[in-house]
DNA sequence: AATGAATGAGTCTTCATTCAT
DNA sequence: GATGAATGAAGACTCATTCAT
């Protein structure tokens, strides 16, 4: 923030230029979509825009000018996520190896995604089970669910005919994976930041359930 | 009183019986809470009193003759859920067995009511993670939480003790467990009563986690 | 109460007469009253009608049997108070005298009734300082104040052409009088019930305003 | 930050100064709370916050953005009133003279302030006479109350010492005069603000009361 | 004659959003 | 580019009044 101050009072004996408002306007678009991430991390959706301006340390009128209006910077929020999310589950998926090994690699970066950025599948929690959600941003995040849910079940069904994962209904195993996964990401929200990374198990202890 | 009115003349209309009434206020209120149940699983604590009750064909006015307010219904609805969840429970746990079956039954049990009452844990879910709930309601599902997470702690440690439960941190592995079974009833707000229990995995997938 | 009982029991196996039930409806009138008067004198005009229904002992449900609305019972109160304070009030002035005489028991009369039935003198202070308050009403109780202010003015006038009252404004007099009675009903509400009679002062410290 | 929009291009608008803020937030303060005690006065407790909203030309929720609820309105305007009282009280009293002189000081003064400010005491009225009023609301209108009875019967028991307060019960001489204060207040309540002022009484009237 | 369940209009309060500067 | 004063549309809750029995 200082650094922003200091750039303007540098320049502001002569018009800003097109640059740098250009450059102002990013920065300060970014300072409230964080805002916001860690307002809605805590309160949910009942955060209002006073709580995200506030965090922001800035007019409720800017972040008006911003975006259009409180949904927009949801969705925003949730597009970040699923940009996040699908890029590195691509790349993971590209490795070469066995089945196994992929479907191993797989879990461990799922729950590691968990673990790291619980603040993402929070947010798809909330789309997902907030009705009044607007139906663009349920579809995105529907469609990274099914984007995940198809791999691990292409995954797993390879993985049984190469015999590394156990014989039983893919998709009874695959919606025990993806069940295991959601709660993961939920206990954020249910436990909060401190008591989230206690006793966090190992992705191990799930792979077991797939094991032979 | 009745004496008085059992000799009114032919056709003058009576008050209702005390029991008529007794009846009407026992099914108003249990209609009022069922709609309550449905929208609050729908919508979640957004959920308006005109949704309420809308949803129970009732004026609003009416809803506020039989609950002091919104959170007494909630607190009414939860109660009713813990109420019937460690109820269950206790008489699992009272059942004879090595640690090892005990353990197993009480893993079958709790999937299963995940599976029959999704809409109890989904209100223990909107009670904890919704930081304005009122703090008696958010105390009497934390106890609950806690009471089940202590009894799988202890049936994991004597399992492993015995020797029918597999060696490993047993605090990571509750909470395995424990994050699946969020996991599995957070489902039921995610993909809606309909998916809910396609592909519902079976027990046995979960117990693997533990198994030696 | 039990007197109205025994005689509905005694006559309960044949049709009630005409006079019973005239002589019911008279009672049961008469005590909403009487729990109205109670009510509004406690709580104001912020009284409800399930206080009043309440204090009767009866539904909310007959209160509007007997009257149309809230309105209409606290009219009637009005209407009972105005009934019985000029009547009095006549009685007082038709007496022989000399002006000064008459005036003095005018005055104690006047201390008296508000010592003695300060709800009556509440009701009118409820009614003339709530603007909402029906138009009839006001001018009810306005033109008993007009009354009793034209009496004072009368008396006062007279006894000062006789030298039983001293030569002043005779309008600033009975405007101080009538303060002083408005003051002393006053007293009623802001105090309470216990307090008003402590202290309560003679008429005759009243009276030095007048003598000579 | 004044710095940073000093430099701005010509036609740009800029925020309002702080200092222009500062005075738009008092002003409408005011007018807020000045309405409300014009309504207040008009239609006592029974005021909604659509009619203060409405008297001061402000919408609804402006009126919550400067105070925190109806009450608090109310609050301030009683503060504004005991705060205004008891000061001209003190100064009063603190004049030398003998206790006759300084009696005389007092109900003069007592007379004037309800002559002049009639809004202030029909405030403490409706304060005093509403049982659903705020208990710290009722204390400080009582304090106020307690206080100036205390300084009067002090200054009367002075007085029949010296000789210059006739000899009665001190008790009942404080209760007349409290009264007749109170249904001086009282007056702009009942006859509104036109009338009051028709034929108000001298305090020298008021005095024959305690005059030997 | 009496009951009490039910309704709906009105009141307080919050909050997303707009507007003047 | 930025501010914060202002608005208005809900939402929770109360209460006078009506209605079926």
């Amino acid at each position: 923030m200082n650094a922003l101050f200091i750039h303007l009072k540098e320049g502001a004996t002569m018009p800003r230029t097109e640059a740098a408002n250009q450059r102002i306007r990013e920065e300060q678009r970014e300072k409230i979509l964080e805002a916001a991430r860690r307002v809605f991390a805590r309160k949910g959706r009942a955060a209002t825009m006073a709580d995200v301006a506030n965090e922001a340390n800035v007019s409720q009128g800017l972040a008006y000018r911003y975006f259009a209006n409180k949904e927009a910077i949801f969705h925003e929020l949730v597009e970040q996520a699923v940009q996040a999310g699908p890029a590195a589950l691509q790349r993971r998926l590209e490795r070469p190896g066995t089945p196994g090994e992929r479907l191993f690699l797989w879990v461990l970066s799922m729950v590691e995604s968990r673990r790291e950025r619980p603040e993402f599948f929070q947010l798809f929690d909330q789309v997902l089970s907030d009705e009044a959600m607007p139906h663009g941003l349920r579809q995105l995040v529907q469609g990274y669910a099914r984007t995940v849910q198809d791999q691990l079940r292409h995954l797993i069904v390879e993985g049984q005919a190469e015999g590394s994962v156990r014989v039983a209904d893919p998709d009874q195993l695959v919606r025990a994976i993806l069940v295991y996964l959601d709660g993961l990401a939920r206990g954020y929200t249910l436990y909060g930041p401190e008591q989230f990374n206690q006793h966090f198990p190992d992705a191990e202890i799930l792979l077991r359930m797939l094991k032979p």
